[in-house]
DNA sequence: CCCCGAGTGTAGACACCGTCTACCTACTTT
DNA sequence: AAAGTAGGTAGACGGTGTCTACACTCGGGG
């Protein structure tokens, strides 16, 4: 494994071990083993490293989506929302890095492919699933492809408000399964 | 002005004017004009301070929810979902702050009382709402506050998406307004 | 009147951070 | 054998949050 690949597996596993704030260059080339201005024989920056991290985590997000059980096109589309909200609750450091545009390159070209894959995936989904149904909640003929950005940002913040802090301190704390419930009721009916 | 509030005020627009990465204590204090420990007089650190600045922004945004025009249930609920968005975009470093987690601390109780404010109005207007609509999108009973999070998560999603960049890179990029469209749909018909 | 304690600001130090640069070592290629 | 390159090391610089010691300005009690 090359000495690139060896900092962003090490980077990766800090980062699930002790979240968003121990991925530091320092952190992660004491982390490998190596001094502190190795990494940056590798990587232009830090940005550069941790846009390789994010990548990773929209390719684990890009597998989950592959990995959907075989069904009706509502049935994967559901599951698909699901293992979305289920990803950020489960990986929390990760999702976090993934949209933290600060700590990032935004216009890194594999980040943006590794993305954009994961949103075509799922509009693909939501296309199936829209040819298909016949009682069509939305207006219809609305481009597949926005109807997927609305869902997609509905579940983001749907885990996000979640991760946040209860979706709205201690007065009301519903589970993130029992919102998204009424989202996909909203969306699918 | 007491000195703590002339801080906040300072340190909000430095916030609104140059992002969020140029809040730091001691960008605050040399923009408020008093040397780089000054700050630490009137708050427990840069976490507290920037607390009562993202509490400032909870206000701006309850304050946008009881300027909505008078109109039915229906309207109101969607002219506030409107202003959530509107916010977002015209304020993007305010409301990234507000949802940092890393930069503020989220047990504040100030700020805890402002975002619980904030929800418990968009509450109250989708019970409203849910209370005059006969006919009814989602499952009938389902708890007004439960749809609240999962709409406010929507609107949420939505603006931290598309200020993340383009919804889904340089493929698709839709504006905000059709998303939400499409998401209003959804949730409202 | 003096003094002194509380509130506020200053200046320096410390550890940590990202980044740059100079140097060094091992291996590959010609 | 010579040369070049990939990779690692160590030190420096400026920036950051935070802590601490010190100074200055008040208003009220001896």
């Amino acid at each position: 494994m090359s000495a690139r690949q060896r900092l962003i597996r090490t980077a990766a596993d800090l980062l699930v071990g002790s979240g968003v704030e121990a991925v530091t260059l320092r952190g992660i080339a004491k982390a490998a083993g190596v001094s502190h201005g190795a990494p940056l024989r590798h990587f232009s920056g830090r940005a550069e490293l941790l846009s390789a991290v994010a990548t990773l985590g929209f390719t684990q997000l890009l597998q989950r989506g592959a990995q959907l059980p075989d069904g009706t096109p509502r049935e994967r589309l559901t599951a698909a929302c699901h293992a979305y909200v289920d990803f950020a609750v489960t990986n929390p450091a990760m999702f976090e890095l993934m949209f933290r545009r600060d700590l990032i390159d935004p216009e890194e070209p594999g980040l943006v492919a590794a993305s954009s894959a994961v949103f075509d995936t799922f509009a693909e989904l939501v296309r199936l699933d829209r040819a298909e149904a016949d009682d069509d909640r939305l207006r219809p003929g609305t481009d597949p492809r926005l109807v997927a950005a609305s869902l997609w940002g509905a579940l983001h913040g749907l885990a996000q408000l979640w991760l946040w802090g209860g979706l709205a301190g201690a007065s009301f704390a519903p589970s993130p399964e029992s919102a998204l419930a009424v989202t996909l009721d909203a969306y699918l009916g």
